[in-house]
DNA sequence: CGTGGCCCCTGTGGGC
DNA sequence: TGCCCACAGGGGCCAC
């Protein structure tokens, strides 16, 4: 989504910028890290500045950490992206009609085009950061990028916890970017079982782990992502990673790699799918 | 402190 | 056809 964001928008001046529902937004001084609307955050009934949203910045190319999508202008002025389960980042060219339903921010660049933040079950949301200093702050508390973690990274991050895999892995400060879609597609690839002990793992183990979380983070960048349902593409296309998913979705079904049946169950609050036979419960090495 | 449980919200698909 | 329930790519907050 960022680059095909960027072949879109680097370069344009933000003309102006509208809110149509002020709690999806967190202005600088709200509560860090939270959630507009979520309890304990400020109601955060001020006016929001068109500073804030970017207007009169040249934008440059986006920038992201795990789940997270920063829109930037060139000044430092930043727009933190969550796209939480079903939001999306659409671009829409000058004249064109988007959706019309659960678009709660946009903003108009100097070709005429529209950039829409659309998400209807609310649970992403948008950050205004002043400066890139900010978003560095911010960015500090993740984990490192699925993409690239390291097999020390992840034996580091998971030696002390008791707590299973699959719930490591869907921790952001653990890894940024690993979700129940991947963590359930790496755990598979690696052939660990979804609730053995982080503490329990070999550092080779580890390795194997971090190894094919990237490489199931690649092969789904690649295709542009897993569309099940809300995900697009800027340009409003479906990504294609969900067809190529071995264990996700596929509860009961023959397992890809041994034949037998994939089991599914609630591992760390998620629907979890696994192979008993190619991810044992007990440690395997 | 690390952890699990609950909650936020809207839409959809299945069973009756 | 309509109603009700379960469930869905995430993550913050609050008890223990």
């Amino acid at each position: 989504m960022r680059r095909a964001l960027a072949s879109r928008v680097v370069g344009r001046r933000v003309v102006s910028a509208r809110l149509y529902r002020r709690d999806v937004l967190v202005m600088p001084g709200d509560p860090a890290g939270g959630f507009a609307r979520n309890p304990g955050s400020a109601p955060a009934r001020r006016r929001v500045p068109p500073s804030a949203l970017l207007v009169e910045g040249v934008l440059t190319t986006p920038a992201r950490r795990g789940k997270q999508l920063a829109l930037c202008a060139a000044d430092g002025r930043t727009v933190l992206v969550h796209l939480g389960m079903t939001g999306s980042v659409l671009v829409l060219e000058k004249g064109s009609r988007g959706p019309q339903d659960h678009v709660h921010a946009s903003w108009r660049l100097d070709d005429g085009s529209r950039v829409l933040f659309r998400d209807p079950r609310r649970f992403g949301g948008l950050w205004a950061l002043a400066s890139a200093a900010d978003l560095d702050r911010r960015w500090a508390s993740l984990g490192p990028d699925g993409l690239e973690v390291s097999g020390d990274q992840l034996f580091q991050a998971l030696r002390r916890t008791r707590r299973g895999l699959k719930a490591a892995l869907l921790d952001q400060h653990v890894v940024a970017g690993v979700g129940n879609i991947y963590a359930d597609e790496a755990l598979h690839r690696a052939g660990l079982h979804p609730r053995r002990r982080g503490e329990s793992l070999s550092v080779a183990e580890a390795h194997r782990l971090a190894e094919e979380a990237r490489r199931v983070l690649a092969e789904a960048v690649e295709a542009r992502g897993s569309t099940l349902r809300d995900y697009r593409l800027p340009g409003g296309e479906a990504g294609g990673f969900a067809a190529r998913h071995r264990v996700y979705g596929r509860g009961g079904q023959p397992c890809l790699a041994c034949g037998g049946p994939l089991l599914h169950a609630v591992v760390a609050q998620r629907t979890t799918v696994w192979c008993p036979k190619c991810q044992p419960e007990g440690a395997a090495e």
